[in-house]
DNA sequence: ATAATCACTACTAAGTCAATAGAGATTATA
DNA sequence: TATAATCTCTATTGACTTAGTAGTGATTAT
């Protein structure tokens, strides 16, 4: 797997998202200023974002977007397949069976590549955006105590 | 990680020369026709291996290459970090400190991104090509036999 | 009415990938 | 020593991807 700014960009915005649910709407000025992202290219991401239901939007003046489901309902893994693509390191590497296999020796290569991706998938594939909020939050107080002890 | 088909030939390149290891050189063509790949572009890939001091060659007629070291002491990921390049997912992912983390949220997603780079590197930098050829034989083995009660 | 906002499409410059092409250097051996 | 087989090196190419930028249109609160 390989994440591009496109999917980092959009991660980071539907964090903030997550963090705003159920408080309002952000708009796209607000939300690249906060990730320090091309507005304009912020907005294509977020098209695409509302495209797999992720987001949703409103219009005109006091416009902007929010989080169209909970955010215990999305996990990384997610959004990262939607925006990237496959998560495997190599194209045969999610299939079950051997039969495209021509011989052993790249069998014994597919089945690291399956590692690789059965690990991967297991990071991403159960956190939620609910779960990145709590661990944000963690740190934030953690960070806070740190600073304030010394 | 993703892997290239640069980086897939080249596997399955070391591969053929770790059970050749000992038994002296094979050609560039003979690679190309094993592991049905471009021969003019397995000699490019075969350069880069020889830079990278996996392989070495013998000019001339009857020439060709050969591992130029023991099969056990070449990982996967020796060679996959060579031709590919970083492993992470992410650049900041390989980091160990959070120094460069401009937020809290940016922090939460390297998190994630540190801990598929872990699990990836756990898999890719434990596996030589010994073991690899080990892991050949004996899949060959269970199939012949399997083919043979049928 | 208008200003703020999202929606959509097109364009571009730079880089990567997977080859292909061709000329040169080395060496076994007949 | 001539020659054919082999490795060596550099350049080029076409298709694709990435990370934007640009411009126009549609919607809506005030």
């Amino acid at each position: 797997m390989k994440v591009s700014y496109k999917g980092d960009y959009a991660l980071k915005t539907l964090l903030e998202l997550a963090f705003n649910y159920n408080k309002g709407v952000l708009s796209i000025q607000e939300l690249a200023k906060k990730g320090d992202i091309p507005e304009k290219f912020l907005e294509q991401v977020l098209l695409i974002l509302k495209k797999g239901g992720f987001v949703d939007s409103k219009r005109g003046v006091s416009g902007g977007y929010f989080m169209a489901k909970s955010p215990d309902s999305i996990t990384v893994g997610d959004v990262i397949r939607f925006i990237e693509g496959p998560v495997e390191p190599i194209a045969c590497a999610g299939k079950k069976d051997y039969r495209d296999c021509k011989d052993f020796k790249s069998c014994i290569l597919k089945d690291i590549w399956s590692q690789v991706y059965t690990a991967t998938s297991l990071v991403i594939d159960t956190i939620t955006f609910a779960e990145l909020v709590r661990r944000s939050e963690a740190r934030k107080k953690a960070k806070g105590e740190y600073t304030y002890h010394i």
